[in-house]
DNA sequence: GCCAGCCGAAGAATCCTTTCTGCATCGCTG
DNA sequence: CAGCGATGCAGAAAGGATTCTTCGGCTGGC
């Protein structure tokens, strides 16, 4: 019969203590401490009512056993699972993309820290993947790094009741739980004065064809400024994700009739296509051409001249992103006043916050002198903190 | 009394058809398509024996009510997660090192895609970590980079009788299941031949202080390439991990009374760090000095002048390890005896496999041509495929 | 001396899915 | 027509930890 041989097994296993699997489960703990299943899940979690001797026994035991509890049991009696997801957009079929290596690295390492620290783990995500690999997974929420428009995955995981946090704004109306974004308008508006200061008459833009709102809020500021002083935008627009259409673009850049003496790129590698490309037109920098781009990358420090980069602080972003995740999913009540009062300092958005960036400037966008300077923190009006 | 409440609440969730937790589960899909929960299981996973016409009312309905099979029971009745673990090293608090950013992404790019096109998905631990980060998530296998001398964690791993992979030659007798690791000897032989076929006279080297295996492995392999041809080793050691060090080691190489005539740099920053200290002390690259380091770094293409660098292809690792890790895991017949024939046909260890690397050769070491050239990817003579 | 109340700990339900086992029913063959 | 194999599906037992509820025993107050 069924029910004898089941009684059978299970004597068996009561018998030796060890359960056959292998690992010791928390049955067999609470055997060799002579006390109730309960009574060890109490001590080991600090829960309950137990003197201070039932509690280091039982961890004593639990050690000798090795004992770990499993993850699986726990996170489907929890309904947590401190796993976090961090979806990466891809271009074709690989995750992460080509023109923003640095940037991800960096903001991984931070967040992989943040998460750590609170005691959540990372878990890689592409955005494009099929359903099942995000259900086959459980997450207690998710980091969206640069949502597109209508992102399917998204409204997916908030209709799970996921909570969602992006790295930049979300485009249309994403109804995510959170957002954190750098401030690019003042970013790019401080830059081009920086520009000026130095003595750029025409100042040209290198940017992407994308729809992302990186590319579009930092366009839009590069417009703005041109129409609030007078220039005639000079600027160049190539698909970002393409490793080689960068250095096609800064050429014709600069082959241009009406071109400019001063030249900001938007992406990572624009710098050497910058450098190389005024190479090939014998153009000096910074003394025919002032360039700055948008990189977090160590090697502009080191090339010949050293370029002024604008860096994003990614690894605030980083922090900052997972930060607001998780007082989400714990549902502190600080979160939320925390939220409503950044959202009320700087923006109309819901839940979206605004982190400052750093302009690091080096020999090339300085026609003076040529030593190697780096500017404080420079804090946009709006953020707060 | 305790049952009657239980009885109750068991009634107002079958009445309700949903649970009250918001989303739906099995029992809620078997309800409303009026068949058992054993079916609504056997349909959904292609199992069992039913007839097409009950599976696809069994899909429709699960479709229309949304449902998701929870990850955590599934893992907790499967033993499965479809975790696999990416431990990196770490310096200090951070995890990920700084000179190996390039390689890193690449490798974990390549390891994400191999893994989700099995089904896995990968989540970031540092090694160092607290012991409840790791056992707070269920585990398939894990892929450990540059895995310490007696590093506690894979122990702890092996003990528990899941299967880790190492990219990068274990140190000590570490008992991983298996390993993949470039033909560090071979690349470094191979690339000093090409700097005497250059000219070079006296070759230098930038090396760490470091004690892992690629340092020991290519520095060995440079003093024995220095014992053969009975040139007098010129090298200089730093610590890898301090982002600033390599510039000065660079200088200090320079500057010896000794000065060599070509310089290979076995960390990624090396190539810029040595043409700064070559510019400082007026050296021309290549004409003076002739330059390689080992990098993935794409800069090195228009950097003035471009350097000649050492690809160890990390995606090629990073998918590899991947699918040694999962044919370990789901325990594969084809794992084990290719597994052996690898070993048989590259070196006495067991399940170790030896991936070939590039040398990427362009003007830094030519003192001939200045044009670009890329050499058809060499393989040692151990490897196989 | 008795009872209220607290302390320490055990029992059992629960999370949700997979899967083993087994019961009907139907058609077919001898 | 009886018996037998195949088919379609249901019941219920894991799987391992958390936690709500309960219960016995001991202490203190009156």
């Amino acid at each position: 019969m069924t029910a004898a041989k089941h009684q059978v097994r299970r004597a068996a296993r009561e018998q030796s203590g060890r359960r056959p699997g292998g690992r010791a489960g928390i049955r067999d703990v609470a055997a060799a401490a002579g006390v109730s299943i309960t009574t060890v899940s109490d001590a080991l979690n600090g829960k309950g009512r137990l003197p201070d001797t039932t509690r280091r026994h039982v961890r004593s035991v639990a050690d000798r056993l090795g004992y770990r509890p499993s993850a699986a049991a726990r996170a489907l009696r929890t309904g947590k699972s401190g796993l976090i997801g961090l979806t990466v957009t891809t271009y074709g079929e690989e995750p992460f993309t080509f023109t923003e290596f640095a940037y991800f690295a960096e903001m991984a390492r931070a967040a992989t820290s943040a998460a750590l620290a609170r005691g959540y783990a990372l878990v890689i995500l592409p955005a494009t993947s099929q359903h099942d690999v995000w259900s086959n997974v459980a997450l207690d929420g998710t980091v969206v790094v640069d949502p597109s428009d209508q992102d399917p995955v998204v409204s997916e995981l908030v209709r799970q009741g996921i909570p969602v946090v992006s790295d930049g704004r979300p485009a249309g109306n994403l109804p995510v739980t959170a957002w954190v974004d750098n401030d690019h308008e003042a970013a790019v508006t401080h830059l081009l004065d920086h520009f000026a200061a130095s003595g750029a008459r025409r100042i040209g833009l290198l940017t992407g064809t994308g729809t992302d709102t990186y590319t579009r809020l930092s366009t839009a500021a590069y417009l703005a400024w041109c129409a609030r002083v007078g220039q005639d935008p000079v600027y160049e627009a190539y698909p970002a994700h393409d490793p080689c259409a960068g250095a096609v673009a800064a050429d014709r850049l600069l082959a241009r009739p009406d071109r400019p003496d001063a030249v900001y790129g938007l992406y990572d590698p624009n710098g050497t296509d910058l450098l190389a490309a005024a190479r090939r037109y014998g153009l000096r920098v910074p003394d025919d051409l002032l360039v700055i781009c948008c990189s977090e990358s160590t090697v502009y420090a080191t090339t010949e001249p050293p370029v002024t980069t604008l860096s994003l602080k990614p690894g605030r972003i980083g922090t900052t992103v997972i930060q607001l995740l998780i007082d989400a999913i714990e549902g502190s009540p600080e979160s939320r006043s925390a939220l409503l009062s950044a959202t009320a300092a700087t923006t109309a958005a819901e839940g979206g916050r605004v982190m400052p960036t750093e302009l690091i400037v080096r020999a090339s966008s300085q026609r003076r002198s040529r030593s190697v300077t780096v500017n404080p923190p420079r804090r946009p009006q709006a953020a707060d903190q």
